[in-house]
DNA sequence: CGATATCCGACCAAAATAGTCAACCGCTCG
DNA sequence: CGAGCGGTTGACTATTTTGGTCGGATATCG
């Protein structure tokens, strides 16, 4: 699970996209563009992904766009980010890959450490879907209180 | 919060400077380095940051290197990630800042969602100390972090 | 003193990121 | 039918971050 700004762009522009969605009427990525203030070609790209992902379709010609690709209850935050994210570049000991720390005298005592954040990480944006944020259902987290960052020693 | 390799590379250097401390002898930089196949150059500017931060304390001089600033069942990862990754660039809604999304039409909607999934990472790299690291024991959180304290080498 | 080791800042190259451009193709509506 | 809308593609560029180097300064032990 990798996370990038690239993801967050995406998500956001899925929240759009689902927010703006009425029956079957796509959305256009021009009107994404200017709501999200998100450059066009750069949501091209985004959305190639989606498309290829299977989290958007597309429907070509005037007064085409995209479409959800399933409803916003079964699109997952994880699906997202996966989707534009891809392919891990396997330096060292990733966060995504169980590859990479190659055997040398420590065998990579923090392997595990990571293996398990990614995890948590993924657990968590799989356990938010689209139609969550989109009606700003995202805290729910059981029994966590506040303090988020702020700590400099 | 931030996750970069950074991040990563700091934390083997800390685990490896962890589990090669004896008594109160100080372990040099040269020898991290080698055993991590870190360049020495790059672990001068992370310990640099760790000192700064009150992670780990300096002794200049032959017979030289770093210690541990608290023992190493009181340091906790997020605090290492923490220190060597500190600023944040403030790029629209970030991981870990609560400024940025200004007020624009949808109001930056994916806000609560990212403030919460840092709240969760930290949440879990704090629950790990750099104790339970060196003796690989940093498996079995199952759902959400365990106990963050109450735990010693 | 001199070897050892941290300290510190400037500098650098490669990679990832964010964004651009131009050409293309299918579809729908006038 | 054909013009234009809007998705599709891929190559290309600029900026930032990362990982790393170099050279020197400073402290300290013997």
């Amino acid at each position: 699970m990798k996370l990038s700004t690239r993801g967050r762009y995406a998500v956001m522009a899925m929240v759009d996209l689902a927010a703006h969605t009425e029956d079957g009427k796509p959305v256009s990525l021009a009107d994404i563009a200017e709501r999200q203030e998100i450059s066009l070609s750069y949501l091209e790209q985004l959305f190639g992904k989606l498309r290829r992902g299977g989290i958007v379709k597309s429907v070509r010609g005037p007064g085409g766009g995209y479409v959800l690709g399933r409803a916003a209850g079964e699109t997952r935050i994880a699906d997202i980010v996966l989707a534009v994210d891809e392919p891990i570049t396997a330096t060292r000991c990733q966060l995504g890959t169980s590859v990479g720390c190659r055997g040398n005298r420590s065998r990579c005592a923090t392997h595990d450490l990571w293996e398990e954040l990614s995890h948590q990480i993924h657990l968590y944006l799989s356990s938010v879907s689209l139609a969550d944020v989109v009606a700003r259902r995202v805290l729910g987290a059981p029994g966590v209180a506040r303090d988020a960052v702020g700590r400099v020693a």
